[in-house]
DNA sequence: TTTTTACTAGAACATAGTTCTAGATTGCGT
DNA sequence: ACGCAATCTAGAACTATGTTCTAGTAAAAA
């Protein structure tokens, strides 16, 4: 049996085309999905946008509602790696908690289908997925609890009950974005995002 | 020609039995949707369950699409006339802000399975839904904002950019309720409320 | 080279949203 | 009371689309 490294790129040149195919799918499907709906999406104009066969598709997705959960799945998880990224670069909690707001904003500013396409969240998702998803949330909210916690216990922060940071911190400017993407707000984020970030020191920063 | 009272709940027995038929439809829808999501469910899930006929759907709704959009639309009318109402009680700045998170808390926990529908926003409404739903929340946002004024100007909040009040007083909770509503926390919101209206003051009140 | 696995292809199928025509019911004017 | 018009209901027929299935191809393993 040989062992294969897991998490870095699979070095075969037929992973390598799956790998690329997979990524043309969902690249074809968000750009569908933005354009017509997912409901008016048929997995034909997938097909056609992506370049390969129904059978292709099914190979790899299994179903259109494979490729929507894999879609989001896999925009959440860059999502959250990026976010990890930017907050390990920082040396304080103030600065921590200001890089989530003002990465945010820059992440969907940069990405605005898929920040769109992560904002319609579905009840349709099936059980696999949405455990998944929570997975996913966990492990991030993990690393990033992980990260605060040495300025939590040096008092730099309130002590509140767990749920309740990821909502202060970032459920302002995700609403923000949420309305902005949805075509309510005129101003694009970056002009708030201090704002934003102050608002979520002020409401989880010891006082 | 018969004036009628626009708004009033309409008179003739025919207009109250439609009202019925329609209500009695959108309840069905809701708890199909609920139970095994919107794709899974099929009209005839919807009709067997409201006891009528394809053809009375369609003649009251157009589509699947369209039960869904009203139900969505009316979901959030339901809402805000109810956050208006609360509003309207306040006798302060800081009390109408609170009246926001608290109301929110109780209508989330009173109507879970609405409120978990209005937090799966699609991107598939129609064009014409959109608009509906633009002009709605302007609507309601014109007549929050008209209950303010009075307190903003005599300095009791921060004069802030327009489009950043709502994040700030309601992106927390909602943000938080969306969590609770998706299984991700454990304690339902009533435990919190407090807390999340101290937040929520404290973000907007001028200092 | 042979064998096995991973992948692609697209025709055939089945399911579910929608349309359409006919008919029932209600309210109103006479 | 009666009939006309409008509103509403019914469900079979139709169509669009998601999915399955069989066959075939290319790449890795033995």
């Amino acid at each position: 049996m040989r062992l294969m490294p897991s998490s870095a790129p699979p070095a075969g040149p037929r992973a390598r085309a799956t790998a690329a195919r997979k990524e043309s799918v969902l690249e074809a499907a968000l750009s569908c999905f933005i354009e017509r709906g997912i409901d008016a999406t048929t997995i034909h104009d997938i097909q056609r946008r992506a370049n390969c066969s129904i059978g292709s598709l099914y190979h790899h997705f299994g179903s259109k509602e494979g490729i929507a959960e894999e879609l989001f799945l896999d925009g959440i998880g860059r999502l959250n790696r990026g976010m990890l990224r930017g907050i390990r670069r920082c040396g304080s909690a103030e600065e921590g908690v200001r890089a989530v707001v003002e990465y945010y904003c820059e992440w969907s500013t940069r990405n605005r289908d898929l920040a769109r396409y992560l904002h319609s969240r579905d009840i349709d998702f099936s059980e696999e997925a949405r455990d998944r998803l929570h997975e996913l949330h966990r492990s991030y909210i993990r690393d990033v609890f992980a990260w605060f916690a040495p300025f939590l216990e040096a008092g730099q922060m309130r002590l509140l009950p767990e749920d309740t940071y990821v909502p202060l911190i970032s459920g302002p400017i995700q609403e923000y974005v949420r309305r902005w993407l949805s075509g309510h707000n005129r101003e694009g984020p970056r002009r708030v995002k201090s704002l934003f970030a102050d608002a979520a020191w002020a409401a989880v920063r010891s006082r």
